[in-house]
DNA sequence: CTGCTGACTGGTA
DNA sequence: GTACCAGCCAGCA
């Protein structure tokens, strides 16, 4: 089944993220195969079994910090130690440091209708 | 802009 | 099938 298939690809998304830049738990999930599935991404985030990810460099949508099994002002200091200035709780120009994991930064940013029924999918 | 609330979804155990 | 979770978005104060 992909229950370690999904969990594998989200491990993957997240060690791929570069130093300095951030990726939020959506992203992830997108990168991951379903953008739907951030709750599911910080479930496997909370485990944090796997070596090599960072998963201080994961952070919630909108620039903020989302939480951090602990310590989430630890999350702060190490976003802080890799170059990413930490205001209050969110990360100053996210939208210029949120790694998507393969999509361009230039593209979109809601413009109509997002959760009504666009006949996406 | 900031803060809180509410309703929703997706995956794991 | 149920409960749990480190989210996300939208609306309101």
């Amino acid at each position: 089944m992909a229950a370690n298939d999904f969990r594998r690809r989200v491990l993957t998304a997240v060690s791929r993220i570069p130093a300095g830049r951030v990726a939020t738990y959506g992203d992830i999930a997108a990168a991951a195969g379903s953008p739907r599935a951030s709750r599911a991404v910080g479930n496997i985030m909370r485990e944090c079994r796997a070596p090599g990810v960072p998963c201080h460099r994961v952070i919630a949508a909108g620039g903020q910090l989302g939480g951090y099994g602990g310590s989430p002002q630890l999350k702060r200091e190490l976003l802080r130690a890799e170059g990413i200035p930490v205001i209050r709780n969110r990360i100053r120009e996210f939208t210029d440091r949120r790694w998507t994991g393969t999509r361009p930064k230039g593209s979109g940013r809601r413009s109509k209708a997002t959760r009504s029924g666009n006949g996406d999918v």
